[in-house]
RNA sequence: GCCGCAGUAGCUCAGUGGUAGAGCGCACCCUUGGUAAGGGUGAGGUCGGGAGUUCAAUCCUCCCCUGCGGCACCA
């Protein structure tokens, strides 16, 4: 047998036989090794212990050091461990599929009655019974039909799909946990004892479709979480209770911003509070927007169906539409009209209006534009999906040769945005033609590198989404991580060659023919509804102080200082600042708890001193002292506080 | 839309086949207290909606609505 080399990270190359597995490649090297290893990587691809090596490659072996080794092991491994324990308490259930995903796995089966939450309980247990077993791992690869006919004789129909599916070039491979089978591409760890049976924990049940397609069958997913040790899956659920802190829904109730009721599924109730940090929010937008050089327009909530047919919205978002019918008593027929789902082709009615010139050009159409969508019922989540929104929208038209620094001129406009809003960093994705498109190569191919070209001139590289593009063209979108690390796409910028062309924009060009312009679609918040959600988590509720609703809370500690209390207030308020007085017949402690767990950004308690010095004491929230200086310094100091960022 | 779970006071939640309870909040009274909950008294509920079973339903059954967790969807 021809000898293969192998190359180590070091740089050194050692010679093994051809077919040589890792396992023995770590027995060569050093018993402690052998003992450790449990994988490698082999030219890149993660490499089970057992399976051979066929040619000249570079190898890296594998700990239980390896994070992500690690975990992808333990996590893997873990599913087959729960799968084989659903099967050990319910050998009637089918099972589908286990992959792993960011932190544990899941496992689709196939029961008729659904698992509840005490089976998880159950499950847990069993499984912690098969790690304890420390049974052997151990795989083969079948011929194709033997699987097929093993998993027919087994009842296991979807597992007969899975094996059909594997294209004709690739393996079809088994893995055994001790006696019991599934088919895997793998790797896995030498035997069950290897898994932490203290870090992993199962976490919920919930339906899931086969193969991702809604029209099929329903499965039951068992979701778990795996770590490799105890304290990591701590660390973990500790992480779940912070986020579960700061859910919008449960500050937003708490910091009386808005509310929703069955009346209107989807629609919020913003009250007061809410409204301040809304309407904050948009005049910032706003003033964003003029500096940019757009225009704002404003156009209908009720439009006929016929725009909307002609605009194709309404062949293919038919159903996602509120639809108003009129019954007029003199029309000679009912009018239907639908609520505008987007802004796009009003836009282009507005832009219609007059013959335009080259000159024109790039038109930058801006609209908060209120939009409703009848989002199916269980996509709704507080206000991250809603079915009543406001989007911080635009529409420009330009010339195909200006796409470019139209582009750049954007990406410029958002970075600052998302920078005065508190984002520092944002990751770009690139989505390019997807299969059924319209338009030409060439017009796509100077679209595509346009947006390429104007991303890397903002500065910014960017993931390539490939195929995901819209059919009307490529498109780029914006990606925020928040306080906790969540990724939120929130920007996006989409070029359009076929609206123009449905609804007949044109403008005259230099040469005096009609040209059709080019649309950019573009949103740097996407809605404000959703941003508003994402940036009450992203704060915790602490919202910088130019967009908190009450700035500030200014509290009597005895009734004698209430006059002076009042006075204060007022000096705020004519430095335009949110202030209110508490004079309530409470003790200061009270005071500050409440406003504290209001996120009142600024508490101002006066006493009998402060009555006495004009003075009041300030205290931040978060802060634990506080600090006695002037009302008037108090003033000048929030008032510049209160400014918006984009303000001098 | 699909699967599962849930809906009781403003909020968080307990509870029962014989029309309901706690804490917080709210109102009033006492208290004037120095930086995260002072004390007392009181008001407050068609138990999500509808139908059925029953002498009797908040509780059991069915349908619907809404919410929650996923899945699918997201112009």
């Amino acid at each position: 047998m021809a000898d293969i080399s192998l190359t180590f990270p070091d740089g050194n190359a050692r010679s093994y036989p051809r077919g040589v597995t890792p396992a023995e490649v770590a027995a060569s090297i050093s018993n402690s090794l052998a003992k450790k290893a449990i994988s490698a990587s082999v030219d890149g691809s993660h490499w089970d212990l057992q399976w051979p090596i066929e040619a000249d490659a570079n190898i890296t072996l594998h700990t239980m050091k390896d994070d992500g080794p690690a975990l992808e092991l333990i996590r893997h491994d873990l599913a087959h461990i729960m799968a084989r324990a659903v099967q050990e308490i319910w050998p009637e259930v089918r099972v589908t599929i286990g992959p792993v995903i960011e932190n544990g796995w899941y496992y689709d089966f196939d029961r008729e009655e659904p698992f509840t939450p005490e089976d998880l309980g159950v499950i847990e247990a069993k499984m912690k019974e098969i790690i304890n077993r420390r049974d052997p791992v151990t795989t083969e690869i079948w011929e194709r039909d033997r699987a097929i006919r093993y998993y027919e004789a087994n009842n296991e129909p979807y597992k007969v799909e899975l094996v059909e599916a594997i294209p004709g070039d690739e393996p079809v491979r088994m893995y055994w946990h001790g006696h019991w089978q599934d088919l895997c591409r793998g790797p896995h760890l030498q035997h069950t004892g290897q898994v932490p049976a203290d870090a992993f924990k199962l976490m919920k049940v919930a339906g899931a479709y086969w193969r991702g397609d809604s029209s099929r069958q329903m499965l039951q997913r068992i979701y778990g979480v795996g770590f490799k040790n105890r304290d990591d899956l701590k660390a973990y659920l500790t992480f779940l209770e912070e986020a579960e802190k700061r859910d919008h829904r449960r500050l937003g109730r708490e910091m009386e911003l808005f509310h929703m009721q069955e009346e209107a599924p989807g629609m919020v109730f913003w009250h007061p509070n809410g409204w301040t940090v809304y309407t904050e929010l948009r005049d910032y937008m706003r003033r964003a927007q003029r500096r940019g050089g757009y225009v704002e327009v404003n156009t209908p909530q009720v439009v006929d169906r016929k725009l909307w047919e002609r605009s194709g919205h309404w062949d293919k978002y038919q159903e996602h539409m509120f639809i108003v019918e009129v019954e007029e008593e003199h029309a000679q027929e009912k009018r239907m009209n639908a609520l505008k789902p987007m802004n796009c082709p009003c836009h282009v009615q507005i832009y219609n209006h007059g013959l335009k010139s080259y000159r024109d050009l790039p038109l930058r159409m801006a609209e908060f534009g209120s939009c409703n969508r009848y989002e199916p019922s269980g996509a709704l989540h507080g206000l991250m999906r809603v079915r009543g929104f406001v989007q911080d929208d635009a529409h420009i038209f330009c010339e195909e040769r200006q796409i470019e620094s139209e582009t750049k001129r954007f990406i410029d406009m958002l970075a600052e945005v998302y920078r005065d809003l508190g984002f520092e960093s944002f990751r770009v994705k690139f989505s390019d033609r997807p299969e059924t498109r319209a338009g030409s190569d060439e017009v796509w191919d100077k679209a595509e590198r346009a947006l390429m070209a104007a991303t890397e001139a903002a500065g910014y590289s960017f993931e390539l989404n490939p195929g995901e593009g819209a059919f009307y063209g490529p498109k780029l979108e914006f990606v925020l991580t928040d306080a906790i690390g969540r990724d939120w796409q929130c920007g996006t910028l989409q070029v359009d060659f076929v609206l123009p062309e449905r609804l007949d924009a044109t403008y005259v060009g230099e040469d005096g023919a009609k040209h059709r312009p080019v649309m950019l679609h573009r949103a740097i918040l996407g809605s404000f509804e959703r941003f508003l959600g994402i940036l009450i988590e992203n704060f915790a509720g602490r919202l910088p102080f130019w967009l908190a609703p009450r700035q500030v809370v200014v509290a009597s500690i005895v009734s004698d200082a209430d006059p002076f209390v009042l006075e204060a207030v007022e000096a705020l308020k004519a430095a335009g600042i949110r202030a209110e007085a508490d004079v309530r017949n409470e003790k200061i402690n009270y005071k500050v708890r409440e406003h504290s767990v209001g996120k009142v950004p600024v508490i101002l308690a006066i006493g009998q001193r402060e009555v006495e010095d004009r003075t009041v004491s300030m205290r931040r929230l978060g802060e634990k002292g506080s600090r006695v200086i002037t009302l008037d310094e108090a003033v000048t100091q929030l008032a510049a506080e209160a400014r918006a960022p984009d303000m001098p």
